[in-house]
DNA sequence: TCAAATCGGACAAGATCGTTCCGATTGGGC
DNA sequence: GCCCAATCGGAACGATCTTGTCCGATTTGA
């Protein structure tokens, strides 16, 4: 339930992007290396995959670099995501691609899954970038925020730490 | 963006341990690994794991097993997701622990992600054990569909296969 | 006292993730 | 018209985590 590091840092590094004249300007990896503290190389893996998806535009040669292909309030944070890790899909169930589930038509559990999938990625489409890059977070009147029995459980299994993430700076 | 295999295994074993009498009656190991295809010790784990979160109550001893500790309406799929994976934890920054994050009050992003993750973590909570197996899908009107641009990006890296997975049957 | 069943830890295999490096391509300067 | 510099793009490597399995310890009823 976790979304890769990658994922991470291109959220910060669009962001970062977002924020230079709303993407209207070009902008190089090199800079936006420096400015979010993130290795050239990531910013770089970064890009492509970005590229790839069409959130970014861009250019090759001397004085190239790239740019937001839309204005940020027009890029969802369920893009970004796709972006980097694929296709949302919180089970092999929901994937289009065949799978050897057995029995899969007498299987009570999977058409459930499609609602859930589609009730996490909605929340993840009500996240812009515009709003991702403002300096106040806003509480969309969209976004259900149901964090009622948070502090019940007492941390099932402490030992799931991963403390060797990227030192970030956004 | 994906569960881990043991919480999707979770799930099909508590849905088939709930559709014996509602959880009344008491269940052992075997009998669900023989019903749901998965392997006796991966059942095992998860009766562990199930047990520690409390959403089990498990006898030891001849004769002993397990029930659920509450009704299936009662439970929630962010209670199994929690119980197996621990914390709902979309990125490193809305854990409680303290991260070394430069200048985090500086982070302009961090702020966003409790909002998004408490969204996630509310299309979650709106999904009972009860419901999960029933054999129709009832979509609830608590949980926000939004899969409106589905079609749009067509699968940025499909090299993301994992065909491997266990057979099951639910 | 014995048998049945859970509980907990340990282990190897596999896949995935993150990082780094190097080549291909493009545009400007001479 | 040619060369050089700067950048994107893809491939490969190592580290880390997850997964699946097994075995011994503990507990309870017959």
């Amino acid at each position: 339930m976790r979304l890769s590091s990658l994922t991470d840092y291109a959220v910060v590094m669009l962001a970062a992007a977002a924020r230079h004249c709303g993407g209207a300007a070009r902008l190089n990896a090199t800079l936006l290396a420096e400015e979010t503290g993130l290795p050239l190389p990531t910013v770089q893996k970064l890009v492509s995959k970005l590229s790839a998806a069409g959130l970014i535009e861009s250019a090759r040669g001397t004085g190239g670099g790239f740019r937001l292909s839309r204005p940020p309030a027009a890029i969802t944070l369920a893009e970004i995501v796709e972006a980097i890790e694929g296709p949302i899909a919180l089970t092999a169930c929901v994937e289009p691609s065949a799978h050897e589930c057995a029995i899969e038509g007498d299987c009570r559990v999977k058409p459930h899954w499609n609602v859930v999938n589609g009730a996490v990625r909605g929340a993840l489409a009500n996240v812009s970038l515009a709003s991702l890059s403002s300096p106040i977070p806003l509480a969309r009147g969209a976004v259900p925020i149901a964090v009622e029995t948070l502090g019940d459980t007492p941390s099932p299994n402490p030992s799931r730490e991963r403390e060797g993430n990227l030192v970030r700076n956004a």
